[in-house]
DNA sequence: GATAGGGGCGTCAGTTTCTGTCGTAATAAT
DNA sequence: ATTATTACGACAGAAACTGACGCCCCTATC
């Protein structure tokens, strides 16, 4: 034992072991492993960690939690695909808070994105599973979750595309890309990732070229990480590119919005405010005015037009005349 | 060493009891521990508990993860409030995740909810600050998530609450509530909880009375758990509760939509389908038609109203002309 | 298909560390 | 005041862990 913080101690060799495995299908090598913990300051001989890796794979004590490979010499090593283990553990509380989480993310997010967290919610499954009480109600069967608004499936995005993305864009790092259905690859620079909810894109130049470009991430059919760096990549700035308005986001002016609501549509303005500037006063029965200070943007729009018939804006006068319009030339349509 | 599979590996029995403690605020003695353990299988001295937690909680080898309370006597040990350690580790895949994850959910869930989330966030966060690439742009830095939709502020819910309902809820126990500014306690038998996205309802039955009631759980000022069982837990049922329409819930029948799109409406719909059974055809130039079965509700309603002038519903006709009278209507408040 | 470099694993013996037991002092509970 | 619990030091036997070494098998490369 040398003098620094060298840890010649089984229970940490392993933690941290256990920490350095990948989850299936990524796998390690034990010499690979060596040299990371070797790194991480553990004075430790693979010999050692052999034993570690096929102890921990013999064991059933976390339930097959640790894979090995050995169909091709150098072993590969891994955690199970769907196994996970948190400290601290699960509680009915957790449990129960990811059983939320599952279900407000599943109708919102990508595929791939929810395929991670699996083991997560597994995790939580398990323990309701293993806490379920004899003859009772099952947790899941007393929750629902309706999420307001109207629902559009999220695209989809092939797996292992998003991984290698994320990665290059993690690491500076530029990549050869299929896009749509043409053959050749594009050599591009990944500067940032938008996420709008249904539809992440990337935003990238292509070789060459000055000005950047959207690409949807689900249309990449295939990706190839290199190891040169991205250009100018420090002197990208996505918080001023966004503001410049160069992604068609919803960054408008700030206004000051007064609308009358009638009849119960202000009701729920008073549980879930737009934000802390919302005042809200009854000025005749069954007629809310509303006055709060917002982005004006396309989604305000959208939520004004589908509140239909029961509102009405009354500032600012051009936000009044444009609902005014729209709603004039919607009804024309049918006429 | 009985005949069972009792473990008497230090490893295992560390990793038990670390997964045996509660996060802080809550706290656990070592006597409770003990029993916990015992009644797993492992077949282990108080004393070993003893020693394990001590060690564990003078290590700096995971950071501060064990803490504990000597003010009182029976010790009470925890796991230290932010910390988390998930096995598998992080990666960069992992922790990006985690960080969309925080993107999306942070202006969704109820704050207490968050909380709860908040140890997973930071140990993602914790990753990126250790594999910060030197004079780079952090990751955070690289991603934006701009959900669409018009965004309202979730109610709060104090802490605590939340968990002592759930608490009930997964138990199947009463429970005495102090509901807005009532000062008096209302004796109440929890059934299910929905969660509206920005309002969590309680389903419940006050004492002495037939009919189920929805509380609004940030509307609970204090909450007391009993010991008494809710009486006819097992035989309510959410799902058929729900479908009865008891909750305005958007459950509509399902109807055949079409539906003209102008301009350039139709675009996000390639991207972002309704659902499976949607088909689009470009009927003229600049006017695609939209099938697709759907629910009819009041989610629909909203979605059509909002896209404006730009749509116009061919069917159903009722439909047509719900959405034809809304428009007039409105239009109306403006002349 | 020969050969070299690794990788996996059996063995061993010294050493470390782990464990249950017991005793004591301090602390809560009654 | 008295009783039950708790924390913790000490100890010694037992268990396990470890690094070292060497053999054999696998894989890649020529």
């Amino acid at each position: 034992m040398a003098g620094n913080a060298s840890i010649s101690n089984k229970t940490y060799r392993v933690i941290a072991l256990l920490q350095a495995l990948p989850r299936s299908p990524h796998k390690i090598t034990s010499n690979e492993i060596h040299q990371r913990l070797t790194s991480e300051g553990h004075d430790i001989t693979r010999r050692s960690i052999e034993r570690y890796l096929k102890e921990l794979s013999e064991s059933q004590a976390f339930g097959a939690l640790v894979q090995c490979d050995d169909k091709a010499m150098p072993y590969g090593w891994s955690v199970a695909q769907k196994q996970n283990l948190s400290i601290p553990g699960m509680d009915a509380q957790m449990a129960a808070t990811w059983d939320l989480v599952a279900r407000y993310l599943t109708p919102l997010m990508a595929k791939d994105v929810l395929d991670k967290l699996e083991p997560v919610f597994n995790e939580a499954r398990k323990w309701f599973e293993r806490h379920r009480p004899m003859g009772k109600r099952y947790w899941s069967d007393k929750v629902a979750y309706v999420p307001r608004g109207f629902h559009l499936e999220p695209a989809r995005v092939s797996a292992g595309i998003a991984d290698q993305v994320y990665d290059a864009l993690y690491r500076n790092r530029q990549m050869n890309i299929w896009y749509k259905d043409k053959d050749e690859p594009h050599l591009v620079h990944p500067y940032a990732l938008v996420d709008r909810g249904a539809v992440r894109y990337l935003v990238v130049r292509f070789w060459n070229y000055k000005d950047y470009r959207h690409l949807a991430l689900h249309r990449l059919r295939k990706v190839h990480v290199l190891d040169d760096e991205v250009e100018g990549a420090s002197t990208f700035d996505l918080d001023t590119y966004l503001q410049e308005g160069n992604m068609n986001l919803p960054y408008g002016d700030s206004i000051n919005l007064v609308m009358r609501l009638y009849g119960r549509a202000a009701d729920h303005l008073y549980e879930t405010p737009v934000n802390e500037t919302q005042t809200l006063k009854e000025i005749e029965p069954d007629v809310t005015e509303l006055r709060v200070q917002v982005q004006n943007t396309e989604e305000l729009r959208w939520w004004v037009l589908g509140l239909g018939a029961n509102v009405e804006v009354v500032k600012p006068v051009k936000l009044r005349n444009q609902i005014k319009l729209e709603l004039g030339r919607g009804f024309e349509r049918y006429a």
